[in-house]
DNA sequence: CTCAGTTTGTTCTCTCGTTCACAAACTCCT
DNA sequence: AGGAGTTTGTGAACGAGAGAACAAACTGAG
């Protein structure tokens, strides 16, 4: 799925593991938060939802920050996974196609507790160039590489409809941003070494509705051997 | 990640293929739109974005639904497939949560289109009660029992802050609700037999993060052993 | 009818991810 | 100091998924 560049340094953190560190690092903020000081993997994998085993495997490919007997000390770890992750510090983001979506987006405030600020949100639609969205002009698309080259942009967000979407990401390519989230609902090709990760609202329910699916057949089957 | 009934009645389809049969349903309404009648697997999965071995294989757990020496009857194909994830019919949803995001979800033209009818918007906040977002009202919390029962809502989505989900969810589970998509930035806890599937914003955008950073750091490796 | 060409369905192998289980390392109490 | 009780880090077994490769099954031409 995630392409790869052929200089693989330090120890590779395995794709998995890292899907799951952003979790780990926001359960770890909640205890800080709380005034948790040491926690035991028992309880930041019970926090973060996974089999504590886990949790103990995907920390020790970064490193060995616990200590056995005591467990792991809360504000090392959040600033060693926050580190490990890149988020110690703020990355510019770029937002095109500022529809319900973008607005929701754009109006996140997520974005800049989690080490992400948004430096521009861009559309196509003369119309809205007018508007100020949570504080940031909305400009035009065309701006993109000059913005994108200011501010050093690498992570783009495609919330257009899907038939824009393509046309976006390659102009985001050429300007320089190696990391797409794209909410369209298409697929998207990139030249290798771009990542693109995909969230789709209907595949996401499609998946329910499958499920869904199978519980009632299985429960109607079941009822019919019982009667 | 997500609880099974004990009941496994048919040939099941592994988890890494349910998700991905929705990328192929939307691929073959792509081609039928084109008027396209046969495609092989080699086309479709370039469509879809992935290996055609594997489409093969995700396919094979369906049925055998194609023609050796011809491919696959698209319209065929593409019931079969809408038939199997259970999007043949129309599934009530529910949103709960009306701010930005739950008003883009509301908003989000894809919902009809693709099997499923937002039956209810709700939220707690007493001062969004007077409004209709997308030609449907806004109702109270409390009502989501009253409401989930009269339409068999079996599926329903949390747009909510991260501090009221877990509650709505333990309401959305006594209301007979088995199929969560939780857009909240938080860890749901729900009981065996409810599925939860979690979209999360800035986990998504801090994975994109740290392979910039892997990549910088490749590139700033690479830059001083060439000096 | 036969044969060349095409494309599916499936088997086999390899890689990746999860889970178990336990030794190593720490704390605390006596 | 020593021993009981915790908790981490990791080796090993296990399971799931990806991809290559090929036999089976079809089409169409001669």
């Amino acid at each position: 799925m995630t392409a790869r560049t052929s200089n693989d340094t330090a120890r590779d953190i395995p794709e998995a593991t890292v899907a799951r560190l952003p979790i780990y690092l926001r359960a770890l903020i909640t205890l800080a938060e709380d005034g948790t000081e040491t926690c035991s993997s028992e309880e930041l994998a019970t926090a973060a939802g996974v089999n504590s085993a886990k949790l103990r495997k995907d920390l020790s490919y970064l490193g060995s920050y616990g200590t056995r007997g005591v467990g792991y000390d809360v504000e090392y770890l959040r600033y060693q996974i926050a580190r490990e992750i890149g988020v110690t510090q703020d990355w510019p983001v770029v937002i095109v196609g500022i529809g319900n979506l973008g607005h929701a987006l754009a109006n996140y405030s997520g974005f800049r507790s989690r080490g992400f600020r948004v430096v521009a949100l861009l559309d196509a639609d003369p119309d809205r160039h007018d508007e100020v969205v949570a504080g940031v002009d909305v400009r035009p698309f065309d701006e993109l590489e000059e913005i994108a080259a200011e501010h050093g942009v690498a992570i783009g967000v495609i919330a257009t409809p899907a038939l824009a979407a393509q046309d976006v990401a390659d102009r985001m390519v050429t300007a320089g941003i190696t990391s797409i989230l794209n909410f369209a609902p298409t697929v998207l090709s990139v030249p290798a070494g771009v990542d693109v990760r995909k969230v789709d609202l209907s595949i996401e329910l499609q998946i329910l509705a499958f499920h869904v699916q199978r519980k009632a057949a299985a429960n109607a089957l079941a009822q019919e051997s019982s009667a």
